[in-house]
RNA sequence: GGGAGAAUACCCAAGUGGCCAAAGGGGGCAGACUGUAAAUCUGUUGUCAGUGACUUCGGUGGUUCGAAUCCGCUUUCUCCCA
């Protein structure tokens, strides 16, 4: 595409679609992306780590602290929020923006993911999908409509189709059918929300399903891209499927996406998973691993991971990561950080989410540099050998 | 001074003849965690070799084919009465 050609499409995206996707530069050396997303509540340089708040909140930290490590974007949930407070109170509350104080960008997922890991308690149909609460087991029914006007009356920038994250190993059968189905909802997903008033507002991206199917996700690319969307999405991936796997699903679809609309790899949030999918593509990712493992003791480190509670650091008064310059590394030592989860204490949560929060936050900042220096896949083989990633 | 009761592994605590190296908690140690039912979950926790052996249930001496469990003595602790 000539310079002229993408400048109209930029312009005409920026007039089409409240989120729309301003390309920077493509790093010579590995093919990767560097952009800006821009949203109705600012703009977030891609690619880029997205934290996960799902309760409205990113569980141990403070949205002055999420803004302070630098995220541009976090995820809230839709299954969750309906459950509890309920989408009705976070609408009166003036939406999500409001209810959490979070002024920046927010994504919503759709409820799609709890079809996956909430299967013990739930039934798919053509319809929809039949839940059984977590909280007090009542009876719900979630359909794509249905997501749809509880991510209005949440009001979360980017909101995504219903879909089903199907599960792994699942046979081709399971996986077509599963991956038709999605594009079903995906057609009623955009029916109401074009209908809707918000559509000016928030950005519906859409999901590509196909299990570890190469041609499958292909179909199901093809179907997604049948809707003009301002963004889209591959889901259903970082389910247990060994890491070429991954790289194999990504690189039978990423090529054919369009290049003027961000690309969202689900649901993944492990380092080489950022690098690797970034080098194919890959603009925009979300994960509670940062904050889940940190939760449970365990940090991220440019040399690799820790379970920093592990006896090993009592006496070690250094920080979890010479080489990071986040709050808890500037301030707290291992020793320190081990007391604090050993005994339970809420602060060691807090430091532990907020460091490897700031790690992937802070690596994919170093990850779109690398790509304005062209030189994404000597940072990755740098990274890796440091962080103890056999290639 | 008299009487009653209790002592079990790192801690608390089950177990009152064999199925007991000994339940269950806690603590310790280790691991897992990927669009969050997760400040959670799993494994392990006498010793040594690892399908087995050895040493353990305050100490000691007995009874018995067999004892953490029954008996004698003893030590310590708790409570009650003086």
């Amino acid at each position: 595409m000539s310079e002229l050609k993408s400048q109209q499409k930029r312009d005409e995206n920026e007039s089409k679609w409240p989120v729309w996707y301003e390309p920077l530069h493509v790093c010579a050396q590995s093919g990767a992306r560097a952009g800006v997303v821009h949203t109705p509540h600012g703009s977030f340089e891609t690619p880029t780590f997205m934290p996960v708040g799902t309760q409205a909140t990113v569980k141990a930290l403070s949205p002055e602290e999420v803004k302070e490590l630098g995220a541009g974007i976090i995820l809230s949930n839709t299954y969750h929020l309906w459950m509890r407070p309920g989408e009705d109170i976070v609408r009166e509350a003036g939406k999500l923006h409001r209810f959490m104080n979070w002024d920046r960008s927010i994504l919503t997922d759709s409820g799609g993911f709890q079809v996956f890991s909430l299967s013990d308690s739930r039934h798919i149909k053509e319809e929809g999908v039949h839940f059984k609460s977590h909280l007090d087991g009542s009876r719900h029914l979630l359909t794509p409509e249905l997501s749809i006007k509880i991510q209005h009356a949440l009001g979360a920038d980017i909101i995504m189709a219903f879909d089903e994250c199907s599960p792994y190993p699942a046979d081709r059968a399971y996986i077509k059918a599963s991956l038709e189905r999605t594009t079903r909802w995906l057609e009623r997903c955009v029916a109401t929300h074009e209908a809707a008033p918000e559509a000016a507002e928030q950005a519906l991206f859409g999901i590509v399903q196909g299990g570890m199917y190469a041609d499958l996700r292909r179909q199901s690319l093809e179907q997604v891209l049948s809707h003009d969307l301002p963004g889209y999405a591959i889901g259903g991936l970082s389910v247990g499927e060994p890491a070429e796997t991954l790289y194999a699903m990504l690189e039978a679809v990423t090529p054919l996406m369009p290049s003027d609309k961000p690309r969202y790899l689900m649901g993944v949030g492990t380092p080489d998973y950022l690098i690797e999918g970034t080098i194919r593509g890959i603009d925009m990712f979300d994960c509670v691993l940062p904050t889940r493992i940190g939760r449970n003791g365990t940090v991220m480190t440019s040399q690799g991971r820790l379970i920093v509670r592990d006896q090993r650091f009592a006496r070690d008064f250094n920080p979890i990561d010479p080489n990071c310059d986040c709050y808890t590394c500037r301030n707290y030592s291992r020793a320190y950080v081990r007391h604090l989860i050993k005994a339970g204490e809420i602060f060691g949560l807090r430091l532990t989410s907020l460091h490897n929060t700031y790690f992937l936050v802070n690596l994919m900042k170093q990850v779109r540099q690398a790509i304005f220096e062209d030189r994404l896949l000597d940072f990755r083989d740098e990274f890796f050998a440091a962080y103890g990633y056999v290639k």
